[in-house]
DNA sequence: CGGAGTCATGCAAGCGCTATCATTACCCCC
DNA sequence: GGGGGTAATGATAGCGCTTGCATGACTCCG
């Protein structure tokens, strides 16, 4: 707690404050182990007295690993990611990695943008939840870091894809909602090649178990609560009202649940709602809402173990991670 | 296109290719219109023949400015801050600047390790919803860089504040409810100082209204849909029915809607809703939420002009930035 | 026509660390 | 008691940029 110099403190600093080298004081930084524990000592007090904080722009630059990952996503407000995020933000940051965070949006342009941005700071790894263009695969190319493309699991990931099969997902809900006796589905489905996939393996399922052609209705990406209004309208004018309507996120069931009681029909017996994601709120609506479960807390923590693999100078086991999901059958439908 | 050499290549690569001095193309890189046309042109041949990347990380140390910014918030999920991260994220990022995000969580001390992890990057600025404890006021003394607090407003800003009056958000929801006819309001407060502010500032004005005592329910923080049903529950066992909930957030508003509907009481007249924040689901409920709207937009916009004038050598003008309210009545209450 | 003023560029000294290699001191055992 | 370890530390050369100062080539004008 003594007066500082002017400028901030460096490593020279310290050392000269506490009789050793710079290395040394950097070794007791990195791995305070290798230094004798009265060096140490007198390394700790050293820094304390200083007020010593260590620059991690010239660490990064030296050691050529930032220390940093990026992680890019279409945006914040009601997002399915924000499970893995959260994690993924906490257990980085307790182990002393920071984040950076990249809003993509929807276009291509800016996440080649982000993706450049976090080359130029040399992230250790890339993680994306965006689709790859060809341009982007490109720069992937010759980005040294690990790139994990998440939520996806497709044919040949660049270099590791922690996801699930969304066409499974499709297939598992159509099965699921025929047995529950359900004749005349409804499809809303947002843009973008997940939520393309979900549909495909349901309508496929669907009409393999011998049901009939399956309508569908498009939202803009993210869908949320708001869409409802519209979806719920565009539904009343179909010739024959549906009597289930599959949503690709369970804040739009949760719209057209609320959209349905206000014009009087019960959920689920006059219309039945599912959900995707098993947000927070699904669990907790009235009815609560049938959807089906991502674990994406799981998704950061794998995500996370190869990053720590991969920076320990270990080759990656393979290159998809299936995380999986589980249809939770609730109220709704 | 070419092949490239098995490292990266760095600004000497480029110089050499372009014939110029690595000074040369630094300077075209930060400010192009420092050198002669033609040299420009053939520097970014040279960049797109190699395929150069700067290497901010060095950047950052030679010029003692990182292009970054620290963002702190509570956490992600429901919170009535996305807008203005979102906002932040996107402006910043068109700007080149890079968003650290730091997930402090409610302790004191999660908010220190990500200020000093902040401080460690040579961040330009560090925005901050969290308030500041003795600990953390020392921290950002020794911060060269802007301190941010913002959706506050203190008696006493570290360096800048970008907020608003909770307590007087409190007042005026008390005279719109008491001018709107309603008699026994219930407050669902969370924990947290603003929450607080804006509660004492509501039975303040309340009570110098005339009205009665206020009754309290209280919930963790993020307050959020599911807490509503325990809310409500607790509200039936009240003495006497409240007229009007009034909520600390939209999303604990619309679970309290929802419950009271599940319930057969009709909103808002048998019993009202009031939120706060101005959520998109606020708009898009049945009935639709009466709240408080923040332009968390401007909020952070508001942050990046300060930025963007101290990186430019500027002092900041005041220190303290009041963006305001506004009560939005709609159907709830 | 020579000196002052521009403009474009080069030179080189850092920025604050990390990591390699070398050095020293000490211990153990035959 | 000397050779071979091992453990702790020091000296130092970068990491890839930025930037103050110096230089050189022009232009302009009295």
């Amino acid at each position: 707690m003594n007066e500082i110099a002017n400028r901030n403190p460096t490593l020279d600093d310290v050392a000269a404050l506490a009789g050793v080298s710079t290395a040394t004081v950097s070794r007791y930084l990195n791995n305070p182990k290798v230094v004798a524990s009265a060096t140490g000592e007198r390394i700790r007090e050293a820094i304390a007295q200083t007020g010593y904080i260590p620059n991690l722009l010239a660490g990064g630059l030296a050691s050529q690993k930032s220390k940093m990952v990026a992680v890019l996503i279409p945006h914040l407000t009601d997002s399915i990611f924000n499970d893995t995020i959260q994690t993924m933000a906490e257990e980085l940051a307790s182990a002393g990695t920071t984040v950076m965070m990249g809003l993509t949006g929807v276009t291509q342009e800016r996440t080649d943008q982000l993706i450049l941005a976090a080359m130029g700071r040399r992230v250790d790894a890339i993680i994306s939840t965006a689709p790859l263009g060809p341009q982007t695969r490109d720069l992937i190319e010759r980005f040294p870091g690990l790139f994990i493309q998440i939520w996806e699991l497709p044919e040949d990931p660049p270099q590791l894809a922690v996801g699930f099969s969304h066409r499974d997902v499709g297939r598992d809900v159509a099965r699921f909602l025929q047995s529950r006796g359900y004749r005349r589905p409804v499809l809303v489905t947002a843009e973008g090649t997940r939520a393309r996939m979900r549909s495909d393996g349901f309508v496929e399922e669907w009409q393999a178990l011998g049901g009939g052609n399956v309508p569908e209705l498009s939202v803009e990406v993210p869908s949320r609560f708001g869409h409802a209004r519209r979806i719920f309208a565009e539904m009343r004018r179909m010739a024959e009202l549906p009597d289930v309507v599959v949503c690709g996120s369970d804040h739009l069931a949760q719209g057209v649940i609320v959209e349905a009681q206000a014009a009087g029909l019960r959920v689920p017996d006059q219309l039945a709602v599912m959900g995707f994601g098993n947000a927070q709120i699904a669990g907790d609506m009235r009815p609560t809402i049938t959807t089906v479960d991502i674990d994406g807390a799981r998704i950061a923590r794998e995500a996370i173990a190869a990053i720590r693999q991969h920076g320990a100078g270990g080759k990656l086991l393979t290159h998809k991670v299936d995380v999986g999901f589980r249809l939770i059958a609730r109220e709704s439908a």
